[in-house]
DNA sequence: AATAGTTATGCAAACGTTTTCATTTCGTAT
DNA sequence: ATACGAAATGAAAACGTTTGCATAACTATT
């Protein structure tokens, strides 16, 4: 027994005896509806099965409920954390996520950021800084509400909430020192359009440059961002170069993928040499042995982020762009070893 | 210089000098307006700016362009693949994926429902077949096109595209016996509200039972869905209890986590133990040892599912649900060996 | 050149809400 | 009882599209 039909308010005003405009009210400004036609209006809420419509409401230029989130992919354990954060929070003050992945393609991302407007998104939320033109210019005109997560940059053209990734370079590059290691070996994935590793990598070198440590062309390592690809690379400098004491990794997928290389290569870790990722990914500290990294702390920034998206939404679009900067912190684990030979 | 102001067609429309109805057709249905027409209102949305407003499409009755995802969380790489794939068939298709997340909880699903319905969703998708009898029954009333995705159901009451877990329990049970091991442990998380986790522990004990292997209480690990606690289960095992020559864990994590407290514990794996996954996570074909796990193949279900879903929603609605069985397969890894001792 | 048949366009009514303004109802102070 | 202000409700216009129907502009046929 389906019932096809779509009711709508009218048909629910006429079951509660009150006029469209009542139900309306009852919803969107409840104290200024009676309880006991609230009561009423309830009831044939219920009994007709109604379920208000919200392009209905959108096209009166006032709330759609809906925020759209650009995520280069999903499949990434990487963003989840901040997602998920994100997306909860999103939640708790009403709002319904619209998501939409562009593969790491800025062009795409402009399409999808064009989607998401005729979607009436109230805002949108990004992810990090390396953003066309085009997207600018749009979110510029049209005055959207918007929050770049992930990582902080000083002058954003946007609001932006995350840790600085040089930041995060530099703080592993020191504690590697400060364990008194000197033969380094660094392994970022293709910084080209991806400005997370090239900032991480730019801490990193910058550092060590400082301490007047250089890094060989051999002991550079270009990797996929996949722990197998890294594995891969990883062998074949095991194989063919002379061993630094440590690897410093552009996230922790690569770092692990390093260990596995060691390992299949009977070499110890941390014994033999450290090996440190960045980012703190789910699994990193259960691993064995687990991972020395830096920690963005996704979950902080996924809330924070979507407090200054609300914010925005909120409050004055034309005012200074909201800059949070999320501290990083080195978690120093069992694959770093003070250096002994 | 800012731009607040909303352009609509009718804007759009003087500008190009035709009527809005013209606008509104070259964007459904081009074939039906002059090229050289086309040419003009294409220069006229250029010039000002126009994007188009889906909720005033939307409330037409006609297409929203969305299609609604409601996932347990985001913050598990088990589900990641499964909504990629999803989510890029799907935009293939011209449609925005709104998403939701109800952390396992039923209730909070029919709630998450609602909320897509309020948004005119053309379809739904869900994971697994455990949901709760008002959100059956609001499907069912309201007619909505959907798809579960992850498990084959033979008799499921929704469409369903999957592996099927029963198969992938006893799927995994045959390879660990046909390596000649008797004394088996299972590692499972709580089965309560998850169909999956039961429907593979099923699998496993019914086919161990009918080799005539039974699992005492000590050998069966309760665990939660972390490596973390997997690993402090497994030592629990490790440290008190008579070993078992094989563990078989109710999904890759826990499996990693199983390993880590052998390794731990001074166990060779496999020499000394195999330890068995069902999943086939990303990391698990270069972890070291790689684990041997039962595929689901996440990418095939995303797509077909979408498909699924775009019969529906194109199609006839009332028709009996389609069942797609992914075939699952064992992926025999290092973690598992003949047995010797 | 007249007619029929196509094709392109415009007009205006719908879609399901929200909101302003006007009206009614109610409680309270006189 | 009367008048007054506040609170609750209703009527109707608006939001930005789409589409059925009518009309106008062509094309092809004789």
């Amino acid at each position: 027994m389906k019932k096809n039909t779509n009711v709508d308010i009218i048909d629910v005003a006429i079951k509660a005896g009150v006029s469209p405009a009542t139900v309306s009210r009852s919803f969107n400004h409840p104290n200024k509806v009676l309880k006991s036609t609230r009561k009423k209006i309830e009831k044939a809420i219920f009994q007709t099965g109604y379920i208000r419509n919200r392009a209905a409401q959108a096209i009166q230029g006032k709330r759609s409920g809906t925020v759209g989130l650009i995520v280069p992919t999903l499949d990434n354990a990487i963003f989840s954390n901040l997602i998920q954060a994100f997306s909860v929070e999103m939640r708790k003050h009403g709002f319904t996520m619209l998501v939409a992945t562009n593969g790491y393609d800025l062009n795409d991302e402009y399409t999808l950021l064009r989607s998401l407007l005729e979607h009436r998104v109230e805002g949108v939320a990004l992810i990090g800084h390396d953003h066309s033109e085009e997207t600018y210019n749009l979110l510029d005109i049209r005055n959207v509400p918007v929050v770049s997560m992930w990582n902080y940059k000083e002058k954003s053209k946007i609001s932006c909430v995350g840790g600085e990734n040089k930041e995060a370079g530099i703080e592993i590059a020191k504690h590697i020192i400060g364990l008194g290691h000197k033969r380094i070996a660094i392994a970022f994935p293709n910084v080209k359009e991806n400005d997370r590793a090239r900032d991480r990598q730019i801490g990193v070198i910058e550092y060590l440059n400082s301490k007047n440590i250089s890094i060989p062309e051999y002991w550079n390592i270009k990797t996929e961002y996949s722990v197998s690809d890294a594995r891969n690379c990883a062998e074949e400098l095991f194989k063919n170069h002379p061993l630094p004491t440590a690897i410093i990794a552009g996230n922790d997928f690569i770092a692990k993928g390093i260990i596995y290389a060691a390992q299949a290569n009977g070499l110890n870790v941390p014994d033999d040499i450290s090996i440190t990722g960045i980012g703190d990914f789910s699994s990193s500290e259960s691993s064995f042995p687990s991972i020395t990294t830096v920690r963005m702390r996704p979950n902080k920034v996924g809330v924070r982020a979507a407090n200054v998206l609300l914010e925005r939404i909120n409050g004055d679009r034309e005012a200074e762009p909201i800059r949070i900067k999320v501290s990083v912190e080195v978690k120093a684990r069992e694959s770093t070893k003070v250096i002994t030979n």
